[in-house]
DNA sequence: TTGTACGCGTTATCAG
DNA sequence: CTGATAACGCGTACAA
């Protein structure tokens, strides 16, 4: 298949160098003499040479390359992030490689040493929780790695994120001010996912805090679908009394959400409120908007590249960086319908 | 930074038998002595040993890879199908690399380049406009690649898509028949893209046949954002009289439309329709629900892959794929108002 | 069935 | 500033 490609042997042999001026004027332009460059330039074009990757993985012992595994690329969820990450990589002529676990935690082990095997200098990896022989496996390779979209304090790990427990906190604490008392929500599954389990946590630490609870039946965990949440809010709307409110743990939950209360003959916000989670597109396109905490998705991404790029250099261990979420006050989320 | 990793020689010393063996073992396993293939098992797993990606890369010139460049994660248009796309060829051992033109047809160039760079074995490309230098590049390179989200019945290309002309007649077809008459069209930026362009032609020629005509103040050309899609919109319902439809180039530039039309206090359908192109989960989360062009994300990747792996093993340039579009009739498509 | 030996394209070291 | 030349890890004739 493959044609024979032009070889650094091409270029030096047209422009009467040796290879090892060629890779020079390649990788370090200013160390070798203008003309000479010149000429090399311009065999390069000639000849369309492009280096070959497999020869400068195995003599530099770097690929350029980092990998990312991220739950799945059929939501927007990770889409902005990952958009933010590429583009600070190339920027630096390191390529991104993605691939999707589809939130299984033995997929991502899998994905994690698929692309280890491809020699990958760093890694992207969502969350904290996974299985300990994975941080093992990282570590004995000496790849580094950075944790995406979470953070908390005492995290072991390099983590570019923020506290998903404390700003479902603050969103249920909006909520009971605003007179809520019936309150319920619907989480992404929490076994294998630390941001969906934190999200729960601090919900629930919101009501404690006013001596109210999350009972089983306010709780319902469902993918991470519009299906799943349109069927897991159809659950909740058949409770009575009905919640007021259904907190969704991501926004996609909440469209899903959305859907259900419009097929019940109910209306958002005037027979419930609903609220999500990411504060991505979908949240302001639905009607009402919807009320959400907002991620800043890109300065994760940004951020995560430029960590990974520092530690391929110093090869330090840094600090986490903790950002901030807000809430997006939108059209769902009201005051609770008398009675 | 990476620690050393064990080679192939390492395991061959461990298990007693020369590197030829193992890299045997590895790849035929058939074909050696069951109790060194046994031998020589355990010492790859003591070692943890993975395969050398360059190394391998190196020697056999195949990288088990294939590249696909998109225009945008951003949103999930193209998600869908690239899943699907993934699914696929990691069934087959095959890596998948991602990346990202932003639109951009020197961009799209440029991660042409870097793939093939990186010594792709194959290549899926969006759609079928872009400078005759990538392709002649690629063949060149004997490179086998494939066109997707397009197809027409004499493309010069292996393609799997569709005929985004006549899926825009249909929805045009399917307007008119509703008794429009005023009719405006939110495009994508028709330059650079065949699919936006071939949207447009298809409208045009529905109304042609019906002795009207598409005049340039009832065309916008947006890019494919909800903002934009909305700052399109406001421009056409500013006009006197205000268009009875707009046919949108895609879905987020038809949520876009949405935005604009509740801002500017106007209900769909009541006051105005709206149609789509792609039906993206977006689509039935709008409200109404969007009238749309269904398109075959799913069955466009796995194709596609399959075509890719063909030609890998064959090397014989394949029959297009054409795939069925449909409309999808939902809340967002009614008459015109009277008058 | 197994081993030897070479080459793949690049980078890096060291002389010049 | 430039040129020889030795790695880098693996696959594969070819020989045994």
């Amino acid at each position: 298949m493959a044609k024979d490609l032009p070889t650094l042997e091409d270029v030096a042999r047209m422009s009467g160098v040796s290879t090892a001026t060629v890779s020079r004027a390649l990788n370090a332009p200013k160390r070798v003499r203008p003309e000479t460059l010149a000429r090399i330039t311009d065999a390069v074009a000639q000849l369309g040479y492009t280096p070959h990757f497999g020869g400068r993985a195995l003599a530099s012992n770097r690929t350029f390359t980092v990998g990312a595994v991220i739950p799945t690329m059929e939501n927007a969820i990770f889409a902005r992030g990952l958009q933010a990450l590429q583009e600070q990589l190339s920027a630096q002529g390191v390529t991104l490689l993605v691939s999707t676990s589809n939130y299984d935690p033995d997929e991502e082990a899998a994905q994690v040493r698929a692309l280890l095997g491809r020699g990958v200098d760093g890694m992207v990896l969502i969350g904290e929780a996974r299985d300990a022989q994975v941080y093992t496996l990282l570590e004995r390779r000496g790849v580094p790695f950075v944790l995406v979209w979470t953070w908390r304090p005492d995290c072991p790990w390099p983590c570019v994120g923020f506290d998903n427990a404390e700003a479902a906190r603050a969103m249920a604490q909006q909520v009971l001010d605003l007179g809520h008392r019936r309150i319920a929500m619907i989480a992404g599954i929490t076994r294998g996912n630390d941001r969906a389990a934190a999200r729960v946590d601090g919900v629930r630490g919101a009501l404690d805090a006013h001596g109210l609870s999350l009972p089983a039946d306010r709780l319902v965990e469902s993918d991470y679908s519009l299906e799943a949440g349109a069927e897991a809010a159809r659950r909740l709307l058949a409770q009575t009394p009905r919640p007021t409110v259904i907190l969704c743990g991501n926004d996609v939950l909440a469209a899903g959400a959305y859907a259900a209360i419009r097929d019940a003959g109910l209306s958002v916000p005037a027979d419930i409120s609903v609220t999500g989670f990411d504060d991505i597109d979908l949240a302001h396109v639905l009607s009402p908007g919807l009320t959400t905490v907002h991620v800043p998705h890109r300065r994760m991404g940004e951020a995560a590249a430029r960590m990974l790029l520092a530690m391929g250099a110093d090869g330090a261990a840094p600090d986490g960086v903790a950002l901030q979420t807000g809430i997006v006050r939108r059209g769902s989320l009201a005051a609770p319908p008398p009675g």
